[in-house]
Formats: C-alpha cells, sequence, structure tokens
RNA sequence: CGGAGCGUAGCGCAGUCUGGUAGCGCACCUGUUUUGGGAACAGGGGGUCGGGGGUUCGAAUCCCUCCGCUCCGACCA
C-alpha cells in the first residue's frame, strides 16, 4: 500500500516541471498550440482570465491618466531602424512584411506577389511608431506630459516557445509616456513599476521583487530597465512586468521635439512599460499544483462552482442551486452553476483542474435542510465544511478574500526561503552546484568581477534585479524563464 | 539556430528493428444498473498512421525531403 495518491496531473511538478506545467494548462483548457508555428490559441477559460486582468490593469492605468490608443500592426522598416540600440535588439526577431498580393503560382498553389517597396516588420514592440506619432502631436511643454497605452498583440520570432510563458504571438499591453524632463520620466517609470506590484501581489497574488536590470539586461535602447521579478515553484525566476527609462534616447532618433517654457526647442524624455498574457504563465507555475491550476480569486473566471448533486429529481435541485447562484451574484461573486450531463465527481475532477476557488455542493439533504458543503481548492477536502446556506451568503467573500492572502501568503514565503544571501562568487559556484533552488543576493560589485562570467554561464544563470529594497547596492542572480 | 527525442482515433500509447487486412487504454455515442467523491456491464462510431516524393506485387514499417512538437543549450517578456 504504498502508493502514492492519485493526481490529477501527470507527471507531478517534482517527476517533471516543465511536463507538469503544460499538462494544467491543458487540464484546465486554458490554452493550446496552433497550427501556426510558436503561436498559442487561448481558449474561453484562458481568455476569460486575461480579460479579467485587463479590466482591472486598465482601471488601474486610466486611474493615471493614461489614454487607451490603438496603432498598427505593422511598422515601416525604416521606422525600427531609427534607434541603433533598439533595431539592435529586436531585428533577429522580426517577423517581416514583404509582399500585399497572392497570385496562383504553376503547381495551383498561390505564392505573393505585389513586392513592397519598404517592407513592413510585424510590431516586435511599438515605440517607434508610436513615437513617430509623438512627435507630431507634440509641439510645446503645454503638450506634456502625453500619456498613451495600448492593448495589443506583438510579435517576435522566438527560437523556443511555451504556452504562455514565451510565444511568438502574444497579447500585452504597452504604455508609452512622454515628459518634459527627465526627472519626470524617471519618476513615471518607477509609478508603472509600483502599479506592476500591486498588480502582481494584490490580485494575481504573486509575490515580486522590485529592482532595477542590470545594464547586460536591460531593455535595447532604454538608459534604465525596471522589474518585477517573480520566482517559480522550480525556483527559476520569470520577468513578469517591466518598465523602461527611456530618457531622450528615442526622442532624439525620432524626433519627438518641444518648444520649452523658455522658449528653446527640447527633445522629450520617454518610457514604455509593458506587462503580458505571461503573466498567466507566472500564475501557473506560482499557485499551481499536483491537481492542477489554482486561480486567485480576484482575477479566477469562476469564483465559485456550484455542483448539484442530482439524484431522482434534478428540476428541484437545479431550481435550488438557480437561486443560490441569484443571490452569490448579487453579492458581487463570479458563480458558475455546472449543470452538465456528467458524473459528479468527473464536475468535481474538473473544478479542482480549472483552479475554481470555491466549489459548494448541494444534494437532496442539504437542499431540505438549507445546508450546502463548501470546499476551498487551496486546502482541498480538509477544507470541507458543511453549514447553513445563508451562513455561506454572509462568509463567502470573507472566504475568497481568505483564499487570496493565503494563496499569496504560501508563494511569498516560498520565495523568501529561496532566497540566499552570499559574499563571493565561489558561494554563488557552490551554491548551484549544489543543485540548490532560487536566488542568490550579493553586493553588486561581483559585476565587476571577470570570475563571474564563467560561473554565470556554467550554471546557465543570470542577473535578474537590483533590489531597490537593498538601495541598489546588491543584485539577484538566478536561472530564469 | 546547434544537440537529442518524438509525430498512429479527441487524449495517452503499442505496432516500425524483421514490409503482408489499423490495434490497445481512456474519452465519445446507445441501452441497463448506478450516483455525497476519478462507476459496472453490453453494444457501437471514429484513422488516406504529420505532408510530399521514392523503392516494392504490397509501406505506419525501408530511403529522400519538407512541416510541426517536446527536452537540453545559445537568444529573448
Amino acid at each position: 500500500m504504498s502508493k502514492k495518491p492519485r493526481t490529477a496531473i501527470t507527471p507531478t511538478r517534482e517527476e517533471n516541471f516543465p511536463e507538469w506545467y503544460q499538462q494544467v494548462i491543458k487540464s484546465a483548457d486554458m490554452a493550446e498550440n496552433s497550427p501556426v508555428r510558436g503561436c498559442m490559441i487561448i481558449k474561453p477559460y484562458g481568455y476569460a482570465l486575461w480579460e479579467n486582468m485587463q479590466r482591472i490593469f486598465d482601471d488601474m492605468i486610466k486611474k493615471a491618466e493614461v489614454k487607451n490608443t490603438y496603432f498598427p500592426l505593422l511598422i515601416p522598416l525604416s521606422f525600427l531602424a531609427k534607434e541603433a540600440e533598439h533595431v539592435d535588439g529586436f531585428a533577429k526577431e522580426c517577423a517581416v512584411v514583404t509582399h500585399h498580393r497572392l497570385e496562383a503560382d504553376e503547381d495551383g498553389g498561390l505564392k505573393p506577389a505585389g513586392k513592397l517597396e519598404e517592407p513592413y516588420v510585424i510590431r516586435p514592440t511599438s515605440e517607434t511608431i508610436i513615437g513617430d506619432a509623438m512627435a507630431r502631436w507634440i509641439q510645446s511643454y503645454r503638450d506634456l506630459p502625453l500619456k498613451l497605452n495600448q492593448w495589443a498583440n506583438v510579435m517576435r520570432w522566438e527560437m523556443r516557445t511555451r504556452l504562455f510563458l514565451r510565444t511568438s504571438e502574444f497579447l500585452w499591453q504597452e504604455g508609452h509616456n512622454a515628459f518634459e524632463t527627465a526627472e519626470e520620466a524617471r519618476e513615471d517609470s518607477l509609478k508603472m513599476l509600483e502599479a506592476y506590484r500591486h498588480f502582481a501581489e494584490d490580485y494575481l497574488a504573486l509575490p515580486v521583487i522590485t529592482g532595477e536590470k542590470t545594464v547586460d539586461e536591460r531593455f535595447p535602447g532604454a538608459i534604465a530597465t525596471y522589474t518585477i521579478e517573480a520566482m517559480m515553484q522550480d525556483g527559476k525566476a520569470l520577468q513578469a512586468g517591466t518598465s523602461h527609462d527611456l530618457g531622450q534616447n528615442f526622442a532624439k532618433s525620432i524626433g519627438i521635439k518641444f518648444q520649452g517654457r523658455d522658449g528653446n526647442e527640447e527633445f522629450a524624455h520617454t518610457t514604455s512599460w509593458g506587462i503580458s498574457t505571461r503573466l498567466i504563465g507566472g500564475m501557473i507555475m506560482t499557485h499551481a499544483d499536483d491537481d492542477g491550476m489554482i486561480m486567485p480569486p480576484k482575477v479566477a473566471p469562476h469564483q465559485v462552482v456550484i455542483l448539484p448533486v442530482v439524484k431522482d429529481d434534478p428540476d428541484a435541485i437545479y431550481e435550488h442551486c438557480e437561486k443560490l447562484k441569484e443571490n452569490l451574484e448579487v453579492l458581487g461573486a463570479r458563480v458558475y452553476l455546472d449543470k452538465r450531463e456528467m458524473r459528479t465527481p468527473d464536475k468535481m475532477w474538473d473544478a479542482v483542474k480549472k483552479g475554481i476557488p470555491l466549489r459548494v455542493e448541494i444534494g437532496a439533504r442539504e437542499m431540505e435542510a438549507g445546508q450546502l458543503t463548501h470546499v476551498r481548492r487551496d486546502l482541498g477536502r480538509e477544507s470541507k465544511t458543511t453549514c447553513a446556506a445563508e451562513e455561506f451568503l454572509l462568509n463567502v467573500q470573507g472566504i475568497l478574500d481568505d483564499i487570496q492572502s493565503c494563496i499569496y501568503n504560501k508563494a511569498k514565503a516560498f520565495m523568501e526561503e529561496r532566497i540566499t544571501d552570499v559574499s563571493t562568487l565561489d558561494d554563488v559556484h557552490k551554491h548551484f552546484a549544489d543543485g540548490k533552488l532560487g536566488f542568490v543576493r550579493i553586493d553588486v560589485s561581483c559585476l565587476e568581477e571577470d570570475a563571474l562570467e564563467p560561473i554565470m554561464k556554467e550554471h546557465s544563470l543570470t542577473t535578474r534585479c537590483m533590489p531597490f529594497a537593498d538601495d541598489g547596492k546588491m543584485v539577484l542572480i538566478g536561472k530564469a524563464y
């Protein structure tokens, strides 16, 4: 009887983390691979999650007086070429549109025709085309600040892709702000990073470390890149959001000029900032367990699933559950009443794998007694509670809040336990050579040492960030996605 | 883009070495009995074996060539 308990996901995290990750997505029915290489199909349940994330973050940036816009998918090649570092950074991963027509070929197929005079690239990011518009829209300091955002898809031709974490096409928001002074731009990039921290920690329950990227990890063309770094359950880092202080680099190369208060012509100071569908991958690798996804209540597509335990007379139970659903919705909860013609255990496991935070079960006995049974996804069977329906309605919001903070605290403890302070490069080497997980924290001066590079290479490490908490005196090093 | 593995029913796989009628488990459909925790029995549907080309009387199987996926590296949100 040494048989281990059956898990809903095989393999388990311990057995094979990357494969487990794929299976969680498949089992939760969030996304799948598409016929197009490296591009995913986000399925309804996964997209509902993204929509919740979008809505919340969109509200946040509107409060910061950012206006939404939409810019073209295609960017003239010459635009991208304007900022030298930017080209270097993105050239290798650009998809290029060279033709605008198809015509029949000799074999009865189709071939591209109508060669374009100037090719377009499919946007890998939009600094250049938005900058071009800003250059026309901004004349005087009175036009500043100008804060624009777009929710869009971008394409980066990736060598190796993984659903949500790294796909050739992905969805994101990209914010692009322009300011009169360097100080305002710097403050803005920090402010948007703080918005990301707030969003990640307080809505997605993802504990993050805020900090500045080292020079070699900077966005191409930026003078500073700030990041929120999260730690996955395998101890690897995930860059979960970034904001960039672009200084005057883009303004100078694109020509974003304005007449200043003293009448002289000046270049604007710009920032850009983005978060993407990658955050979904981050939530999976942070919260999910060997039974599948665990959704943070604040963004969960369904916060509560109601499972009617049907015997002889389904109609009576269904009607009873419909009423409960309405009562919960009045309280603001997102509720799914599962009336599918399936066996109850199958529905239960489906809810488990989808990570619905709270499961409610109602059978004939409970209906008679005005009771219900509820189970928390994060705590499992142990948390099974039977109580009066009225009592549940009073408590439901509190339970959801508790799930939200429990999964956050669990992830935070996990991360903190796996950040190790070390004092020498030799310690760094030993840490990872011993197969230990997580990040090491070491004095930034180590970045100057020649001995660093071989160690980083040997263990495939990268610098994650110089945490604000350490005033930029320390640097975190770890493996990363 | 280098190295390794893989592609056969919706999913997971066997069959490939040694060419000879397309298989298994789960899922699905029908029926019966079940139902507070991944049901049982019976019957049934579903595949140009990733695409193209070649060798052969005959190819999932051998050869060539594309395409895709996974893992490890390099690159990156």
